[in-house]
DNA sequence: ATGCTATTTCGATATTCATGGAAATACTGA
DNA sequence: TCAGTATTTCCATGAATATCGAAATAGCAT
């Protein structure tokens, strides 16, 4: 959760949610966001570490990818317990819209 | 989104959560949470900065609550263009159950 | 007004965090 | 093996953050 918390991460992580399945190469992300490429690894090092973002070596680039599964825990984990008192159900309805 | 990176923080916001719409007042968080009382104001200045929190007199003590309509924008932030491609209907069904 | 409780502000410190250049490593293709 | 590209690690630095005791403020009851 706090890997989401550095606004530069959150920017890497939405650009890779953006991009699907197919994922983006290291490099892609570092022209698009413009960021210097040790920054960049350091975050999505820590982004890798959280289980947010996966990677996969594809000859010499390595493609990552925005783990869906984390990313939907984690939004459980964020609308949990927050309904016992049966008043929530527009932040149930907000989540699927 | 950056307040809730730190972990104290996600404890309070939580605890608010669970709390529901009655809420808590900040002592009965320093109690239940046993944080002390200049470190935990700090943390709900932050909260509150960043609207996930409100609060509200009640004579002698402060009442927090969750904002859940904060939260429900989060969700949806979260959830927001991971679906472009279509492969993550197991998010949506995620934020519900 | 005065005392009492709840909460915030002040001030200071230690720690963590973000950043990025330079060097190292990993992989591919010739 | 060598050259070339992609990415990470090393290292250092400045900035932001978390923490908390002590003092200040706010509101209520007497």
């Amino acid at each position: 959760m706090e890997s989401l918390g550095n606004p530069t991460r959150l920017r890497i992580y939405r650009t890779l949610v953006r991009a699907g399945f197919d994922g983006l190469p290291v490099g892609g992300l570092q022209q698009r966001l413009e960021i210097p490429a040790s920054t960049l690894s350091h975050h999505c090092r820590k982004l890798i570490d959280a289980g947010l973002v996966t990677q996969e070596r594809n000859g010499t680039t390595l493609i990552c990818r925005a783990n869906y599964k984390a990313m939907s825990a984690l939004i459980g984990y964020l609308a949990d317990e927050c309904c016992a008192d049966g008043r929530c159900e527009d932040v149930e309805t907000a989540a699927v819209a």
